[in-house]
DNA sequence: ACGCGTGCTGCACACGTGTGCAATTTCTTC
DNA sequence: GAAGAAATTGCACACGTGTGCAGCACGCGT
């Protein structure tokens, strides 16, 4: 009875049990590698009864890279940018890839902790909406480190971005508004927004361009001080007070949407959908309630997820290409915030 | 203008550059170690321009031990777990540790991503409510990897456990009810509880022991079959359906609370608070929203994840150590749903 | 029987770092 | 000024793995 000090096992301890040299256990574990079927058995067989387990630190040092991956994410109180974090680490998680997290909400120990990862070696990160400029991600280009980006302006050479298709969720709210009978149209936002608010109303507002032309509706936009749901409260005391108040607005997000509804209900006694229709985006868990059953832009965090995963993968195989840009299709949610 | 075709700098290149040893470059960045301050200078400036960082890699494997810590929980959609998440990243990272972010969600696919883990030489795992069996946790332990859970049941020897208060959460609910004039009492959970949700109950139904004793009130509980918001709608249509119904509920999740409220309000024409009052448990983000004013009793997710962090960094000084519990108080945070 | 190709194996080196040990320098003290 | 103590430095080894290269055995065709 044999008994090391180390608590674990290598590879020389398995080839020493099997009765063959350590390159036979190496290459028993690399997949490809040519060792003889009953080699191979008998490594396994060794392997197994001592419990050995390849040491990745070792392996990524050999070959200079790791198999993980940063993903940087700002604060988890966005729904869904959570629910996001939950399909990026599915995705990799099938290509055999591990999530290393940072949270970027500090912004100055932000540029700290893009370094660490740097330090790791990983092969390559994800960066989700409303993470910091995108000029801290330079430094990983320059090392040679895949970058993909979910949700973010396309600013960046050499970089993989994947969008969900804002324009058509723009429009889609604006023509299913305008469909359903409202005239005096708003968008609503935040000012301290991402890019894809930022996108959305655009599109919004763009396609209402024609009709607001044609003096069939109005059309506004309001940007709130205050972030998510508490937006949504500001946005309704500063355009359900006045006299010619919206009937139909799209908000940049479910959160503020239910920020809205909550204070147009409670507070100016206004039937939704009865009297003003809204449309949010997301399709976060919290749409789908009861108490607010919002209609919606649903976005695809799944494919989103996907996505990204298989253009930073691409990438890792052959960095030099140029960057792409993928768009997800959104889909409309009908329920009963718009008639 | 020498040209290297490798991407990065390593300390070879930093001590050529500086002059001196590469012992000297290592101790530079090696805390405590003994080098001149003028030596130390000159490596720094070198290291500077260089843009030379430690490869975190060489370094665990050279030591045996990374600083990486295992995070392991399951699924993304529990409020509470995320914002749970989220205050772990930040106290790893006030340790140097950084995490790496494991799903338990998938059962079959589990074991499989805890023994990739382990080959990652990790020098820590946490383990967070309803990650899976603690089972699990023994290969670890045998390993010599600290171990901390939070909000588990305490049922493996050396590990430590940081929970939640339940026993007092649970009385305080009962109190208040009882104080505030309910005296037909019910719990509310899921029948797929985690082990917090029953010892709340249990608390709770304990405590109101002596007063149904005393006839002063009834004491019920309900198991749903759903999770989440969907078990407080069921419990709404179990409960309420009944010719005596209560009139104070304690819901073991304040997810489970809004649902509860929102079937009572919309379904049955209850008065919340004014016919049945209801509490929850966690103050997540939604239990603040006008749509509710939920009463709940609040965890600490800041405390509970320092707390784990700081006992998971204790016994990766010294592993043999009795497994310690800590209690992290809970306190009543008064809102809307009770009188 | 001989030559050749094929499949497998082991040796030895590389990856980048931390650190014990001995050598060297600097400081302190009498 | 000298001896001893203390501080600093460089050498060399260790950590665990992947892999190029050469050697070896074996089978096949002529």
């Amino acid at each position: 009875m044999e008994q090391k000090d180390k608590s674990w096992v290598t590879s020389v301890d398995v080839a020493k049990r099997a009765g063959v040299s350590r390159s036979a256990v190496s290459r028993t574990f690399t997949p490809g590698a040519s060792v003889a079927p009953e080699t191979r058995a008998r490594v396994m067989e060794a392997a197994q009864s001592l419990g050995y387990q390849v040491n990745i630190l070792a392996r990524s040092m050999n070959q200079g890279q790791s198999n993980l991956v940063g993903v940087v994410i700002t604060g988890f109180t966005d729904p869904f940018r959570v629910a996001l974090l939950g399909e990026v680490t599915r995705s990799l998680s099938e290509h055999a890839l591990v999530p290393l997290l940072m949270n970027a909400e500090d912004p100055e120990r932000l540029s700290e902790l893009l370094r660490i990862l740097l330090s790791y070696k990983i092969s390559g990160v994800i960066m989700t909406s409303g993470s910091p400029p995108s000029a801290v991600a330079t430094e990983y280009l320059q090392r040679q480190v895949p970058v993909a980006m979910i949700n973010r302006a396309r600013d960046l050479k050499g970089v993989d971005v994947v969008n969900s298709d804002n324009l058509h969720g723009g429009e889609l709210a604006a023509s299913t508004l305008l469909d359903s009978g409202a005239r005096r149209l708003a968008f609503v936002n935040t000012r301290a927004s991402s890019f894809s608010g930022i996108a959305r109303g655009k599109a919004f507002l763009d396609h209402l361009a024609p009709a607001v032309a044609k003096k069939r509706c109005t059309a506004g936009e309001y940007l709130a001080d205050a972030i998510g749901y508490q937006a949504g409260q500001e946005a309704a005391d500063a355009l359900l007070a006045s006299s010619k108040l919206p009937d139909g607005v799209f908000c940049a997000t479910d959160l503020i949407a239910c920020g809205f509804i909550d204070a147009a209900r409670s507070k100016y006694g206004i039937d939704v959908p009865a009297q003003l229709q809204v449309i949010g985006f997301d399709d976060i868990p919290m749409a789908a309630l009861d108490a607010y059953q919002l209609t919606t832009i649903r976005q695809d965090a799944g494919e989103l997820a996907r996505r990204a995963v298989k253009s930073l993968v691409e990438r890792m195989e052959k960095f030099a290409m140029p960057g792409r840009l993928k768009e997800v299709p959104v889909t409309l949610v009908r329920r009963g915030t718009t008639r």
